[in-house]
DNA sequence: ATTAGGATTGACACCGGTGACATTTTCGAA
DNA sequence: TTCGAAAATGTCACCGGTGTCAATCCTAAT
């Protein structure tokens, strides 16, 4: 190091009005006052903080501790201007199932916690011609460092292909293989479904119907083939009459599970879709006259809240969902660190067995 | 206006790249471009941005009509970094219901759609010592442009002085009027409460119970002042032993519930303070073998989703969250347009009668 | 026609960092 | 001891706006 008069003339004096002592809390601290304390260019000290190894440990110690003292943080808006991509973590979502996005975002902010990283919300209509066109001025606008996208804004492919054009990276979580490659969280949701058929089947079911999701959903096919796969390798099958849609709603639910106890040979047991069209199930055949689970087993999906609240408790189907968030906010950044990314991170369901499920009576 | 040579110069060449004709869309228009364009000076264009009163007319018709040709939208990190302010509004909050926090989510991004500022979640746990130091450590650097506070954190005395040292707006969604003065969404719970006691006496109940909140709360002494209230214009009281702290939690509900039922004298109807409790209610009050709504009238409090999926329909009060969500941006925006600003917005709840709630059998 | 004072507009530095590239160190090999 | 390439650090312009204050343009009044 080069120095020849050598003044103490290291105080942070940057803001004309800091006359005082130490500033090490009013005004914020920039770069420069730590390049000036540090003796070094404010440039070695953005070296640092981004972690660069093109600096002498020597001297990124000297930095790190001016950092500690001065209690300075880099200034997001300033890196975002100079970087042309901001400190944000966007979350694209289209979800109606407010324990589904509230459980997303805790995940990802689990693990943006810590980082500088900030998670702004971006709700769309996947209705909407402009959806897609609102999604890339939103890019364009605010630069987002990535978006998140769980289902079923997951499953969108138009907008993959527009976010692939546009510069930003993004994570997908969903039940299936997309046809744009992109990063994504997978759920096995075919697992879920089957072992609720292996459920019931195990019980002793032979008369057993399903209530299943929009077929424009991908997962509401998932679902169903694991369930009928695990029926078949029990010996048994899904009737056509014994598949009914409910929408995913609560009032499709009720609808789908009235007509299921109108036929002939009203089912033994039920697997919905979601524990939403669950709920729907138990209405209707308490309407019925029907008892829970003496005369009817009800399975739902996703391990909701009111899942356990009903009476008797839901048997359902869990996903992790906190953790797939965390995961797939891990997944975005490991971009930032350079470190090398992996694709894919999987995840599985599991059976919560409660009280709704028993083995028939009349057997 | 002044103009010699006036060579034909003005597409926005700023991007060495842009070879071609017209940049409307390709790489980003800055505010650099409207001013050669329109053969101003950028700061009369970021004039025109802020809406300064201090534009000739026709000026400002023709930036804007530059503005409008280019596509431009100004840069929010270029102007946060300017303006030492962001254009993030933080939603903090600390409430363990995922309906509301959706809900509020939901009204806040309906008033800031159409905006320049972006929702930026910032939960916290009031429980740990340092969450106030964090939320202000979140101010310092990311300057939000305000903050949003719903219960419990708008009830934080301690934070809301930090915040008026601090260097940012807020506004908080209360049930109460709070010490520290701030602009507020305040809502009328204690009418609630009321709503519930008399529609209970109205029915014919004369020995009715109350399940109430965690005494922290301030909700829950509302609730529960305008419920005795109402019990008191109806000529009945609230026994001491008939009032019993749930926690705001299912658990605590079905607990509570069964202290109720285990008295000499059960009650012939309850009022909980949310809707959590009261489906703890429904537990509690099933396994005792008594019937709802003939044996025992339940009323909760909140409307959330699961209320309309009991069995019966749980009757209850609700609060319009999604609206309030709203209003709160909206009064926070307002200082944005420098107009005179409003400092209460009071929402009153409702009461929605369901299937639980019935004139007492044996009467 | 001239002029004062408000209405408009512009010049320029600066916000707090980063990128591209130049310069200086450092250190083993010759 | 000297030299050259790699390692470390510095220079300087620029990201895209805004604040401050000076300059210019108008308009009505003199």
């Amino acid at each position: 190091m080069k120095h020849e008069a050598d003044p103490d003339d290291a105080e942070p004096t940057s803001s004309p009005q800091a006359a005082g002592g130490e500033a090490v809390l009013r005004g914020k601290a920039t770069i420069n006052d730590v390049a000036r304390l540090a003796k070094v260019s404010k440039k070695t000290v953005s070296r640092v903080i981004n972690e660069s190894p093109f600096v002498k440990q020597k001297t990124r110690d000297a930095i790190k501790a001016v950092i500690a003292e001065l209690g300075f943080t880099p200034d997001p808006q300033a890196r975002a201007l100079a970087r042309r991509k901001s400190f944000l973590v966007g979350l694209v979502y289209d979800n109606p199932s407010p324990q589904y996005v509230v459980n997303i975002q805790r995940g990802i902010l689990d693990a943006l916690e810590g980082t500088d990283f900030q998670l702004v919300l971006h709700p769309c209509d996947r209705s909407k011609p402009d959806h897609v066109a609102r999604i890339q001025s939103f890019i364009q606008q605010h630069k987002p460092f990535g978006l998140i996208l769980p289902p079923s804004v997951s499953e969108d492919e138009p907008l993959a292909l527009a976010l692939n054009e546009a510069d930003v990276d993004y994570v997908r979580i969903a039940s299936v293989e997309l046809d744009t490659p992109s990063r994504m969280i997978r759920t096995l949701d075919g697992d879920g479904g089957a072992a609720a058929g292996r459920h019931l089947a195990d019980l002793g079911h032979r008369n057993i119907a399903h209530i299943h999701g929009p077929l424009s959903f991908r997962s509401t096919h998932e679902r169903r083939a694991g369930f009928e796969r695990a029926l078949a390798e029990a010996g048994l099958g899904l009737r056509p009459e014994m598949a009914v849609e409910g929408g995913y709603t609560f009032e499709g639910g009720v609808a789908a599970a009235e007509h299921l106890l109108a036929q002939p040979h009203p089912p033994q047991a039920i697997f919905a879709g979601n524990d939403e069209m669950a709920t729907g199930a138990y209405v209707a055949v308490r309407r019925a006259g029907f008892r829970i689970p003496e005369d009817i087993s009800i399975v739902g999906f996703d391990d909701t809240p009111i899942a356990g609240r009903l009476w008797p408790a839901l048997t359902t189907v869990r996903l992790p969902i906190r953790e797939m968030g965390s995961a797939a906010a891990t997944l975005l950044l490991q971009t930032a660190d350079g470190m090398t990314t992996k694709k894919f991170i999987t995840f599985s369901p599991e059976i919560i067995v409660r009280g709704s499920t028993a083995a028939p009576e009349g057997q």
